[in-house]
DNA sequence: TTGTACGCGTTATCAC
DNA sequence: GTGATAACGCGTACAA
């Protein structure tokens, strides 16, 4: 019932640990004959190599550290989803911390990680300051690191983004040709995690842009700070509400936040989108199914994962990466809670 | 730059590694003086063990696995919130890992995580067949395990249970006391994954006692074989409605599948709950959020991934569990979705 | 109360 | 081609 060691291999073939090794980690140099030989004896005792021992001498994890700075959001989950599953391919697995919008949690879960020697590092959303990201790094050889959504001024940490510009400008644009006059926006935090994502910074770039190319003036009157979760939604909707003038249409800018706000516009007796139409940004799951459904731009959430992961196995493998920031797309999705014109939903 | 050792430390404070060792892991014999020493040193030159190599010599990682079978049904993330958020304080790292509702890739996380060495192991949901990890699990000394919601006869595993056949009963009843008269039922899988969890065997068996005490003949063709997904709600309701008599009523055996139906229900020119009631099971937020808001029995989410935490942190500080297997209650929650005789939401 | 020395299972560097 | 053997960093008998 102990564990079978490389050792005992070896002494079951009558060749040294270091042959067995060899065959196990694909070196060139063993005989055709030899390799067949510790192969077959590998898979009937069921050897499986110690990855402590492993990690202990070559220095490095094999493991991947993620850090997520909201697993409520499905957003976020989706993203991780089909980032584990590439991983999982290339056998690696993941640690996954989430750091519930603090930076403190996600500074402790990014000290856990280096503690637990991974081979890597993928940062989703906004965990972690960048002077702490650059302490840490600076401390040994350079970890593979991999940041989505959040752009790090670090060399050595590859940068995933979407061009929330585009899409909020995509979005502001829509409202504005659907006659809307006075369109509000939930922003992210202006201070603390989230502040720093590439997310709020360029949504409410793309927001005011549409406005100043429609020739509409820019009320700050009209911009609620958020924190890119349902109540923080729902609080900064009611803070628009209670303004002077109220807007008649919202831009948020993720779909937790546009929901919560739609929740606090109806149960203000007001109706979506007949008085206030609202679009988010991230087409989650429940944007669709939400009702009126919810206009919204899409990320391409599974292409995050995918390219992060590949982006981290290239970074692994010991190349430089060729674009260590890479730009993909985001694309409106028109529901029906910004599209006044049109009949009501069955 | 090159990592610090204990021997770093010890040579330092003049004293040697044994002693280094004691002072890290809070051995009692140590002096006052020598401690503070040490500990002293231990901060200044931030000294940080090496896992590998402890765990190498432990034989005991310092991780837990976990295995969840969908990360994108908030049930099961809002649990492994929860979870991490109490292994965190225990400074244990999660192996994460998403099984996606197949065995093959539950079992081939599985053989991942054992070969990392982990700690301990929590299966929630149903990613692995009771055999498959009867066998993992004969391999070495028992490994502490917690299973969320899936019963598994194996002694050394512990249970964590919700008592579904209650909050099924309770839906069901409520759902005859306002009247509906043919209440389906969408069920979770008869086979494969899914299928013996607690949950669908259990929401069956509560459907069908309500039934019963209320005099009401089971119809087996108003149950309908879901596998706890949004799409295969749709799937399910499709079938359902397609029936020679549809029913005025379903309660789906979770959420996801009861959003699902319900947007099958109005795709159908029906109304919920005035044409069709329905009731879901888990309570995941969007529930509240959806139109109209969606009646359910609430799961004490974030009450299973503390508890799973204590069980196992108990197992993993080598006492057998006093009780293997614990049962927590659930509890209807009434909202919009089968109220039939209450005004329509605003 | 403290120090010495060995071994955990691998991989890497030699010498054969 | 292959086999000894020395690290990797730590915990822990056991001796002092």
């Amino acid at each position: 019932m102990s564990t079978i060691t490389l050792r005992d291999v070896a002494t079951r073939c009558g060749v040294s640990t270091a042959t067995v090794s060899a065959v196990v980690n694909g070196a060139e140099w063993v005989s055709e004959e030899t390799r067949a030989r510790v192969q077959r004896a590998v898979e009937e005792m069921g050897y499986r190599p110690n990855q402590f021992a492993r990690s202990l001498r070559t220095q490095q994890g094999y493991a991947v550290g993620v850090i997520v700075s909201d697993l409520t959001n499905p957003f976020f989950t989706e993203v991780v989803r089909s980032l584990s599953h590439a991983l999982r391919e290339d056998g690696r697995a993941i640690f996954l911390c989430d750091s519930d919008h603090r930076f403190e949690v996600g500074e402790t879960n990014l000290r856990m990680l280096f503690d637990g020697h991974i081979a890597g590092l993928v940062l989703i959303g906004d965990s972690v300051r960048e002077e702490t990201l650059r302490r840490y790094l600076r401390r040994g050889p350079s970890l593979p690191t991999v940041a989505i959504e959040r752009e790090y001024g670090l060399d050595d940490v590859s940068c995933l983004l979407v061009d929330s510009e585009r899409g909020a400008f995509d979005a502001t644009w829509h409202l504005l040709g659907q006659g809307y006059q006075r369109i509000g926006m939930i922003g992210g935090p202006e201070q603390g995690p989230g502040s720093t994502t590439y997310a709020r910074t360029l949504r409410l770039q793309g927001y005011r842009r549409a406005l100043e190319e429609a020739g509409v003036r820019y009320d700050p009157a009209l911009v609620a700070e958020g924190n890119f979760r349902y109540a923080g939604g729902e609080e900064a909707m009611r803070r628009l509400l209670a303004g002077r003038e109220r807007p008649d249409a919202v831009f948020a800018a993720n779909d937790m936040m546009a929901l919560g706000a739609m929740s606090v516009i109806r149960n203000a007796g007001l109706r979506v989108p007949a008085d206030v139409a609202i679009v988010g940004f991230d087409d989650i799951p429940i944007a669709a199914l939400s009702s009126p459904a919810l206009t919204t731009v899409g990320m391409p959430k599974t292409e995050l994962g995918r390219s992060a992961a590949t982006l981290l196995m290239q970074q692994l493998d010991g190349a430089r990466p060729a674009a260590p920031r890479r730009v993909l797309d985001a694309e409106l999705v028109v529901r029906q809670s910004s599209t006044r014109w049109t009949a009501t939903p069955v």
